[in-house]
DNA sequence: GGAAAGCGGACGCCTTTGGTCCTATTTACC
DNA sequence: GGTAAATAGGACCAAAGGCGTCCGCTTTCC
């Protein structure tokens, strides 16, 4: 449906919170509370997270998560990978042979390519920090995004 | 998942074998043969087309579908939205509310917006024509995206 | 040693998608 | 006028994936 999935926004929402608070180390009890969302929920974001390297988490009573990285410095397309894989519109992903039966007849045969990469600039051109942030009155972000019809 | 539907893979074949052709009615039996694809399926992908105005069909025996317009006048972004709805990457669609129960607290609140129209106008910048151009050799398209942080 | 928290995996409900089929309507041809 | 071919619209069913939840295990602090 070009959408993304829930975890995916959740995970923006928990990041962002994590961004917000100073304290070094945040529970995912706690994050729930903050954001709102159901416990088991945040903890499953919170433990794709971990696992993509986004987060970092502590074991053990007064364990947490923290961030490795501060908000700007993580990319929007960073986030999308980690929950929804790899950004392609089509099941052709770039350059790859057999997975369509029809593909020796196929009129559009690895031109989605350019498409996706489009895509993806402009998902990498986006920090957290960017999507978080509220006090940001006028900044303006100018992604300049460069599609190639023909490789 | 970040991924468009099969049907509207689908319509972009389909499309862009239509602009090949220089018969002036093509039927959606033909077309299945044609494409390689189930002939059920084809039927299915050019009624949705029609109802979204971006083909033509003819009733009656001889009947069939033909474009409206050239290729090079679909926007990419048209064929999305007939079979995928409009283009949001989350369920917050642009400024809506009551659509979220936490909204009150949400630190992203709005701040997809300007995500979603720069993959909108990524998505329109592009024709079918050029997913389909087999002999286009270097043609370079640049499309500048304007992401505007804060409305 | 107990409590709190992260880690990894598995399970079940639900929605959506996809492919198919059936019937009605329209039109060309004999 | 009848028949065949094609679109139009809708309904149906099976399959897949997402999503939320829960369990057991490990780790660490008090």
């Amino acid at each position: 449906m070009l959408k993304l999935s829930r975890l995916t926004d959740y995970a923006v929402v928990v990041l962002s919170r994590m961004g917000q608070s100073d304290a070094p180390l945040l529970s995912a009890p706690g994050l729930a509370v903050r954001t709102g969302l159901a416990e088991p929920t945040v903890a499953k974001v919170l433990k794709i997270l971990s696992q993509s390297g986004l987060v970092e988490g502590l074991r053990g009573a007064r364990g947490g998560y923290r961030l490795t990285r501060p908000l700007g410095a993580i990319k929007l397309s960073e986030v999308i990978v980690a929950f929804d894989g790899p950004i392609a519109l089509t099941a052709c992903v770039d350059g790859g042979t057999g997975s369509c039966e029809s593909e020796h007849s196929c009129p559009v045969r690895g031109r989605w390519d350019p498409v996706n990469r489009a895509i993806r600039e402009a998902l990498a051109g986006i920090s957290v920090a960017e999507l978080a942030s509220g006090g940001c009155g006028a900044s303006f972000v100018s992604l300049p995004v460069h599609f190639v019809a023909a490789e």
